[in-house]
DNA sequence: AACCATGATTTGGA
DNA sequence: TCCAAATCATGGTT
């Protein structure tokens, strides 16, 4: 997913953990404490203003977030100067230490973590998760039996994501405020977009053309079903009772073209 | 648990 | 290939 930050400086770590993806086996730690570049990497750490070695810090973290080894991960970072700002201004080793929080079941520290420091986009599906799952979990500790839908419902409720991990206005099964405004909008313009509209409009709100064909049609299908409740409501009211049926009608309006309930659906 | 909203998928027709 | 209709899947709400 994350397209790594490379400065070029980062050539010999970048060999480095190349090199381990070939062997998976190895105790990637180890190797990495053992090499020559470990021990070019913790001193300048302690000097000022070498900003380059943090980022070969951070790329570390990277790599071992990926790999999965979180024990090894956890070494890593205990191993770091704890005085060192320039390393902890990296996303990743914040990343970082909230995985190994979450994975040591320290949910506080996570939670600190999460809160005070501002996560791009790319970080903010895992983050989010862990921080749910942190809360699913001590909210399952507490009454001492497994969470159902609704738990689970009111413990998100309870403690809202940080704005930190959170752009403000993600939906997990809807589009975004915004995307959906304009979709609207379009499609009082034009029910029936061409294709180039379609592109058109997947650019401008950041959807695929498929996402926008499919809102379309869903949208029409679903106006068609609201005209046709609406039709049978009024028929209900002005026709009289009907105990056994209304077929055989041949009168009925045609299900197409009725979208006046347009207006109503829209708020 | 039942219900609702909404995005995605499947199916069949023109 | 585009469409309508039915249906699925999932998350939110009551």
């Amino acid at each position: 997913m994350g397209a790594l930050p490379a400065p070029p400086t980062l050539a010999p770590i970048h060999f480095v953990l190349k090199n381990c993806h070939l062997t998976p086996h190895l105790d990637l730690c180890f190797t990495l404490f053992r090499s020559p570049l470990m021990e070019t990497l913790r001193a300048p750490v302690a000097l000022p203003g070498l900003c380059f070695s943090a980022a070969q810090v951070a790329s570390v973290c990277e790599t071992l977030e990926d790999t999965g080894d979180i024990e090894r991960l956890a070494r890593f970072l205990w191993s770091l100067p704890v005085n060192v700002d320039s390393i902890f201004e990296h996303e990743s080793v914040q990343r970082a230490r909230a995985v190994v929080a979450f994975h040591a079941g320290s949910f506080k520290e996570l939670y600190n973590i999460l809160e005070t420091h501002r996560f791009t986009r790319a970080s903010h599906g895992k983050l989010q998760a862990m921080w749910l799952e942190a809360h699913y979990r001590e909210a399952e500790r507490l009454r001492g039996r497994p969470l159902g839908p609704v738990d689970k419902y009111r413990v998100r409720k309870k403690f809202p994501l940080p704005r930190t991990i959170w752009d403000g206005e993600q939906k997990t099964h809807c589009f975004k405020e915004r995307t959906r405004g304009l979709l609207r909008e379009w499609y009082l313009q034009d029910p029936y977009p061409n294709p180039s509209k379609k592109r058109e409009l997947a650019r401008a709100t950041g959807l695929t053309p498929t996402q926008v064909g499919n809102w379309f049609k869903n949208r029409r299908q679903r106006d068609r079903a609201a005209a046709a409740k609406n039709r049978l409501q009024l028929h209900r009211l002005s026709g009289r009772d009907s105990p056994r049926d209304s077929a055989g009608h041949g009168d009925e309006d045609t299900p197409l073209s009725v979208t006046d309930s347009d207006s109503e659906l829209d708020v």
